[in-house]
DNA sequence: TTTATAATTCGATATTTTCCGATATATCTT
DNA sequence: AAGATATATCGGAAAATATCGAATTATAAA
């Protein structure tokens, strides 16, 4: 056995929670049942229904949903995990992407389906467009600002 | 406004998790939630995939599943909530089935055709062939003396 | 009515998840 | 090199969820 197959074998054995144990659980019952964990959540849903029509960097998502740069950062981890999305660095910059190949499993194509009729996720597209339109280094900063701002002012 | 649709708001409003306040989120983005974490348990996914070729009532399920009672009834009471099952009473029987019209829905389509390729999944399906096989107060005599054999011994 | 049976709800603990500011890392620019 | 910029990770308190025996409710049988 290689290294990294100890490795990823010890990985998954801590991964394993407790409740998760209780029941007799497979290990392919249990990755479906990570996926599904990984988009019950507002936040990750909506960022994985953004990305559906094309990849965006950390900074624009959390432009276009309004959220602090971490929560986006661990938003699109998860999703990363579960094996729906992929990452393409450019400089500093990280663009995320729905992994072409999960666009045709039956689970994703219905979760897809049915949250792209939701009008807040119709809405965060629309909203999507208008910030590609700026350049991403003016994106970037406004997020950063926006989390500067939240600081409790010193005063004189 | 009628008093049942006062209550249901009241319900409604009450519901609303902290998470859920801190994103800006709609009704309906909040009901695919509700639905996906629903889901995402491995005992509550394995029964709604155990009902889908046909009800089954309470017993039955803790019977093929080999989980206590009252945690099948817990899983049922989520699903329902969550609007995937509809219960059926006959006498002290409680039988539960997938909603027909839920099972066009895009999500449920996609979910049930993954779950049912588990081979966990496929398993339970053959037990409860098994199981059906048995008269119910068999079935359900059963479950009862296997919560009771859990008791601790009192000694003569 | 009393007893038995099937299911639900409760109680209480243990575990997991969420959230975001603060900090760290990585990469570009000067 | 130092500084600026974009992202990732950490810390840890608050909130939510899971679990299952015990108590309760609802229906049926004796």
């Amino acid at each position: 056995m290689e290294y990294h197959d100890l490795q990823a074998l010890i990985w998954v054995q801590l991964a394993r929670s407790h409740s998760e144990e209780v029941i007799g659980m497979t290990d392919e019952l249990r990755a479906l049942v990570e996926q599904l964990k990984a988009v019950s959540h507002p936040l990750r849903l909506r960022v994985l229904a953004l990305l559906e029509p094309g990849e965006l960097c950390v900074c624009q998502v959390a432009e276009v949903l309004q959220v602090p740069q971490s929560s986006v950062s661990e938003a699109l981890r998860e999703l990363r995990r579960a094996g729906f999305l992929v990452e393409r660095k450019d400089g500093r910059w990280v663009f995320m992407s729905v992994v072409p190949k999960k666009k045709a499993s039956p689970l994703l194509k219905g979760l897809l389906t049915e949250a792209g009729a939701l009008p807040a996720v119709q809405q965060d597209r629309a909203r999507a467009l208008e910030v590609k339109a700026l350049s991403i280094p003016t994106v970037c900063s406004k997020v950063q600002k926006l989390s500067a701002a939240d600081q409790k002012p010193t005063h004189v």
